[in-house]
DNA sequence: ACGGGACCCTGTGGGC
DNA sequence: TGCCCACAGGGTCCCG
């Protein structure tokens, strides 16, 4: 489900409504969704812990505690926080609980399962691999224009395959690359070495310019995805190839097609994007 | 380096 | 009504 956007507008929810609160009481009815430390450990560490900051890096939520040690949480597919009343009724696949003061919870709630959390202390968070191992985020000042024509040209894979590669680059998911490749008039199956420089800018502004939208609009809610405080997102509404197939180009008014690749649903403008 | 497939899990929608 | 298939915003692992 969330990619960068939603993932940020999360972000944004959260920090709203948890910063310096305190954790009362932990419960892990999936022990699968917690992946390090122990279960056991992992429910008794994080009572007491304050949260001071919520940061995000590509899909990675940052849950940063006063005490120095920090929640890492990817959502996956289906992953939700939501902040409600304790009294609130119980939802069907709730994996994780942390209690809160007022009368407050946090539940994490995840319909497939995938979703993951990592507990650690400050010296554990730097050697965690899935982390230290991205690409940038095309919000960072690493995400630079010179860097990114450069790294293009030397990948012989095909762009939008290049674009879902979180080591290369952090953020993008299989919505907002389809949208970027058609605001940047690019064909998905196109060798990344092959495009011109003119391509690789138009291609690298494109990128900034829809995960700006789609921030602004809070996300894209195809099913299942909610903010923190329940909000749905808008962003479906002004998708322009992503799930459009068969309805007509913005531009161009050819039919938009879908295709697989690298095992993705991929959608574009024959037209516009070439063949 | 690159492409493809299986897999993790639950739910939904279409065809018969 | 049921059954079977494809598909879903993600990531990892294994093979050729
Ligand atoms: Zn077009």
């Amino acid at each position: 489900m969330p990619e960068l956007p939603e993932v940020e507008t999360v972000r944004r929810s959260l920090q709203k409504r948890i910063i310096g609160m305190q954790i009362k009481k932990v419960k892990v009815f999936n022990q699968y969704t917690v992946k390090y430390p122990k279960v056991d450990e992992f429910e008794k560490g994080l009572v007491g812990e304050e949260f001071s900051e919520i940061g995000r890096k590509g899909k990675y939520l940052l849950l940063k505690f006063l005490s120095g040690n920090i929640l890492v949480v990817h959502l996956r597919m289906t992953g939700q926080f939501l902040f409600v009343d304790a009294n609130q009724e119980e939802y069907k696949h709730t994996q994780v609980v942390f209690e809160l003061p007022a009368g407050k919870e946090l539940r994490f709630v995840d319909i497939r399962g995938f979703g993951t959390m990592h507990y650690f202390k400050p010296e554990e968070f730097a050697t965690f691999p899935g982390l230290n191992k991205l690409g940038p985020d095309p919000f960072d000042r690493e995400f630079d224009l010179d860097w990114w024509i450069k790294s293009l040209k030397i990948r012989k894979t095909k762009i939008k395959s290049l674009l879902l590669d979180q080591t290369f680059i952090s953020g993008l998911g299989n919505i907002y690359v389809d949208e970027s490749l058609y605001a940047a008039k690019i064909n998905p199956n196109c060798p990344a070495n092959l495009l011109t420089e003119k391509q690789a800018t138009d291609l690298y502004w494109a990128i900034k310019d829809v995960l700006q939208e789609g921030i602004k609009h809070r996300g894209t809610t195809i099913s299942d995805y909610l903010d923190a405080e329940g909000r749905k997102g808008e962003f479906q509404n002004y998708l322009k190839a992503y799930g459009q197939k068969g309805l007509p180009c913005s531009r161009c008014g050819t039919e938009i097609s879908r295709i697989k690749l690298g095992g993705r649903s991929t959608y574009f403008c024959p037209r516009c994007q070439g063949k």
